[in-house]
RNA sequence: AGCGGGGUAGGGCAGCCUGGAGUGCCCGUCGGGCUCAUAACCCGAAAGCCGGUCGUUCAAAUCGACCCCCCGCUACCA
């Protein structure tokens, strides 16, 4: 059976998400690799393999962080919120990163469906009140959350450690537990403050989780296990509350309490659905509930977040489907090293972008990213490695010397192509060839392997390098065979029109440049690849043909790893 | 400490679930071919006790046990 034949009959509709990108500083290029790329990648696959599919994302706008870092910053949480976000929307832009709709988690739409959530969850009794014993400075008048007490580990004797585990022993513990506490901020002992906090029952949620993971085959099983491990260790209700003074929603009927971020965070996916089909006049239900299927995209940090918490609200909710899959990989890493400031191993998505055009990182974390929860490390070597050889000497060679080819030997026009049956041995092969990889690119994608995807295109592009060679039109012109090298040309024109069509989802720049040079005037990305097989490239006019991408010299290499971090 | 992931030619990886000659990919090295093309492309060769030990099996990189090393995670830090 041929996968590509099934493209024709998928019509279901898919939503998918990237985790929120927290609006507290800048996108760095690791964040692209775990989750935004891949679900961008994914989601323009499967548009162009026929499905419904939009892909939805919001910033995240609420929280401590935010709250605190706006203050140091000497501006309300709402502009150092907007300052962030506007940023990030320009790297997602520049990145090609393309969202269906990009919301943000305070907008009023969030609150709405915020509430509903909670209100919903209280009515059917997955919501109680507690009181709850927390640390409050009387001088910052906060309550203390984790990293804003200091102290002594209760288990070590470590001094100088934050309220919610130890850096010295790895011992995890409270706030409250913390030996000889001090105010983080102002270094005031905190006093002992009891309040009223609204817990989520997620542990009454164990059995429903547990069966879902389980016989939710979509899921990696890496991943299960480990949320399954979870459940097994037994989980704990989740205080959803925030003190005032804090960054979010004010929890309604109650005063100076705040929805806990991560409990607003994932509603947004939806509200934001909800906004795009308003927007649209399209229908919403479709993307979030019944047959719809939903792909989380997350990076392993917030697993938990996504295979337990949000799916125990929506179980709770029971209004809106669960995750069909959530795509979680490992962290990008720059040469082996987690990217953080402290460190000066931080490449900014915009310092990069200063350098290097955007599919360049698209191919090349493509390219290393597997579909697992595994890490892989950005290499400058390596980097300029993929570009020149993959992208450069393998793909933009073989275009440009189709293309060359065509201009110099048949005056810009692509010959006309014959059909399957008027072929023989090398040629009829390298044509089944071309009709097959559509086929294979889809299945390996399909499953969310978006790297085997990449690496299967890859290859069919070495074969047809493989088959020009062998094939040898320009010794067929210098002989005169013209019509014998028109077969080959034709052929290798084809192969490029395809490789263009299925690259289309990792680089789309590129993509576009060898589409249009290879004559198209239509619009690459409506091309379905169901329809690879109909594709006509005879007769179209080849424009002026050069390379699409650029070699990266080892002194710019030198210069930017120097500058950047990572050398 | 527990849990998760990993240890496969000089480097980076796939293969492992569903055992079948180390099967394979990219780069590097060495040799050859080609000259359409971005000094690109193609072919060939050298190079591995598949982390270690013990087991199961006719057969183990693959299954099981134990051990060693690396990385990560451990809920109110997105």
């Amino acid at each position: 059976m041929t996968h590509i034949l099934q493209v024709f009959v998928i019509s279901e509709k898919v939503l998918v998400t990237a985790a929120l990108p927290y609006a507290n500083g800048l996108l760095h290029i690791a964040h692209v690799r775990s989750t935004y790329l891949p679900a961008d990648v994914f989601s323009r696959f499967l548009k162009a393999t026929g499905r419904d599919a939009i892909y939805i994302c919001a910033s995240d706008d609420h929280g401590t962080p935010i709250e605190v870092n706006a203050a140091k910053r000497g501006v309300s949480p709402e502009e150092h919120v907007a300052f962030f976000r506007k940023k990030q929307v320009r790297d997602f832009k520049d990145l090609g990163i393309e969202f269906d709709f990009f919301s943000r988690s305070s907008g009023k739409v969030n609150r709405e469906f915020s509430d509903f959530f909670f209100n919903t969850l209280k009515e059917k009794g997955f919501i109680e009140e507690r009181e709850v014993l927390h640390r409050f400075c009387p001088k910052c008048k906060r309550f203390l959350p984790d990293r804003f007490v200091k102290g002594t580990c209760p288990f070590c004797g470590a001094f100088d450690q934050y309220g919610d585990g130890c850096e010295e022993c790895g011992k995890i513990y409270r706030p409250v537990d913390l030996l000889d506490p001090k105010c983080a901020q102002c270094g005031t002992v905190p006093v002992e403050k009891a309040g009223k906090h609204f817990f989520f029952k997620l542990s009454s949620f164990s059995g429903k989780l547990k069966s879902w993971l389980e016989s939710n085959n979509a899921l990696q099983s890496e991943v299960k296990n480990y949320a399954l491990k979870w459940i097994e260790e037994g989980l704990e209700d989740w205080d959803i509350t925030r003190d005032a003074p804090y960054c979010g929603f004010e929890i309604p009927g109650e005063k100076d309490k705040y929805y806990y971020v991560w409990f607003d965070a994932p509603i947004a996916y939806f509200s934001s659905v909800a906004q795009w089909a308003k927007e649209k006049g399209v229908e919403f239900d479709g993307f979030v509930s019944g047959d719809a299927k939903i792909y989380h995209f997350i990076g392993k940090d917030i697993l938990y977040h996504h295979y337990l918490f949000w799916p125990a609200m929506l179980l709770g909710v029971e209004k809106f489907s669960l995750p069909f899959a959530i795509p979680t990989r490992g962290h990008g890493l720059l040469a082996g090293k987690k990217m953080s400031k402290s460190r000066g191993s931080f490449i900014t998505v915009e310092d990069f972008l200063k350098e290097f055009p955007a599919d360049y990182l698209r191919y090349y974390w493509s390219a290393t990213t597997s579909y697992s929860m595994q890490d892989g490390s950005f290499f400058w070597g390596d980097f300029q490695r993929r570009v020149n050889d993959d992208l450069a000497n393998t793909l933009g060679n073989f275009v440009n010397r189709t293309l060359v080819f065509v201009k110099n030997n048949f005056d810009s026009k692509v010959p006309e192509i014959l059909k399957p049956r008027q072929l023989a041995g090398a040629e009829k092969e390298f044509d089944a060839a071309i009709s097959r990889v559509a086929g294979d690119v889809f299945s390996a994608m399909d499953s969310g392997d978006l790297k085997k995807g990449l690496e299967v295109l890859m290859d069919f592009v070495r074969e047809c390098n493989k088959y020009f060679n062998d094939s040898k039109p320009w010794q067929l012109v210098k002989e005169g065979k013209d019509s014998s090298a028109s077969v080959s040309v034709s052929l290798c024109a084809k192969a490029v029109a395809t490789v263009a069509v299925l690259a289309f989802p990792f680089v789309p720049v590129s993509s576009r440049d060898i589409w249009s040079q290879l004559g198209f005037s239509s619009e690459l990305e409506k091309v379905k690849w169901g329809s690879l097989k109909s594709l006509s490239v005879g007769g179209l006019v080849i424009k002026n043909p050069k390379p699409v991408f650029k070699k990266i010299e080892d002194s710019v290499i030198k210069k930017v790893s120097r500058d950047l971090g990572g050398a």
